[in-house]
DNA sequence: ACCTGAACACCGTTCAAGT
DNA sequence: ACCTGAACACCGTTCAAGT
């Protein structure tokens, strides 16, 4: 009974190959961001999904316990190019500015996700890591926690709204629905937008460099005290 | 045929009123705002804000094109608290903090709205309206249109990014997973943030302050050359 | 262990039928 | 003119049945 011999004759070794990947988190993760990215997050439903990974909607549930989870999963990828500023060795400013810049890249990257990861609980070893590493960094020059966590909430808000408003599908603003409804300013900033992508990064950068010396200069005590330089009251550390 | 005066005897007035106001735009949105401030956005379905409004959901249909007018209709009603800024008659670093505050103000009152209208296309005449104030506002006080259009995304999604930050009922951030995820500065700071929403509408004042001196240091040019004052070169206006 | 078909509850939207 | 029941296509998710 086991073991029959009752093979196909013409199959020695070449049937041995699944013609798909075998399914795990990182491949469902994967193919998630992939559709978010093309169609947008409401175009990743379990069944486009699924027929991606070339198999039916229940399937996935095996491997994942329900939609939140690939929330968890792409967060986690986009989230992994963002460089950890605790160590990267460069001074605080430095460090700040090239966190922001990555931050800014890995969402210009993926503009879809934008929408839900920016208001949808972090769950995710990979982005509580990050912080950890944006505070740890801030907290060994110096700064104290709840200005840190105030530094990088804004940040994060500023360069998402940057990534999404000039990298996204759908424009926020339409020119010519502006200036049917009298609105001919915004309808003149609003249109040719082409390149603007490049021009916005640029943007986002400068305003950056501003953002990180707003801190510098000591959020909170008027800044002609503290004008034009180094770390605020370093903590002694054992 | 007609006027019969077949009509009930013991109702000679009472019965003309109406027990449910009736249905049009208005009250739609109305309701629509206060189920998505009692239960989020993914809690105002149809079905719900028919039965909220005493009618069947087909109904809704004979007075919005379908769930997309909702949004229209829901971002008139919260931007309708923002003040004018080209109508406040301040200077201009004034009249951009009083519109910043009520801009954040409007949308820490509805923080359930963030998540859609942060990242919806505008279409509605009020929305369009402020955008236009805005850049008039600082049109007429010297700034280019680029650098006005710049200004107010930024100031946006600061705003946006604090208002949802510490009023929306979920949590972004867990401090306890946080923790046991081997976060323990992530987890410190994001412990007790019970009286937060104060704390941080005066944090981002702060904040909005620092980011107009940083316009006001005409943004893009070396600071140190324009370090200290009044605005940029004034357009002549006839 | 993993995949599947069938089923369920719940969406948004349409439409013929009523008044 | 406006509301309704019935129906449709499409969701996410569950589960008994297969291998």
């Amino acid at each position: 009974m086991m073991g029959g011999v009752a093979e196909d004759v013409q199959s020695p070794r070449r049937s041995g190959r699944p013609r798909r990947p075998p399914l795990d988190r990182g491949v469902i993760a994967k193919a998630a961001l992939e559709i978010i990215d093309e169609r947008g997050w409401a175009g990743c439903t379990m069944l486009a999904l699924a027929s991606r990974l070339g198999v039916r909607a229940p399937s996935l549930y095996h491997h994942i316990e329900g939609q939140d989870q690939i929330v968890d999963l792409v967060r986690g990828l986009v989230i992994e190019g963002i460089i950890d500023p605790s160590e990267s060795g460069l001074e605080w400013r430095e460090a700040f500015f090239a966190f922001g810049v990555s931050y800014y890249r890995a969402f210009a990257t993926h503009p879809n996700t934008i929408q839900t990861l920016s208001t949808t609980p972090v769950r995710d070893a990979p982005t509580l890591r990050m912080y950890e590493g944006f505070l740890r960094m801030m907290s060994e020059a110096g700064w104290d926690l709840t200005r840190s966590y105030e530094a990088v909430i804004g940040l994060e808000h500023l360069a998402l709204g940057f990534a999404y408003e000039w990298n996204a599908e759908e424009l926020m603003l339409d020119s010519g629905l502006a200036l049917r409804h009298g609105a001919p300013l915004l309808a003149e900033i609003t249109r040719d937008r082409t390149e603007q992508p490049v021009i916005a990064e640029a943007t986002f950068l400068s305003l950056l460099r501003r953002y990180i010396e707003m801190f510098a200069l000591h959020l909170g005590v008027d800044p002609s005290e503290a004008a034009g330089f180094d770390p605020p009251s370093r903590q002694e550390r054992t």
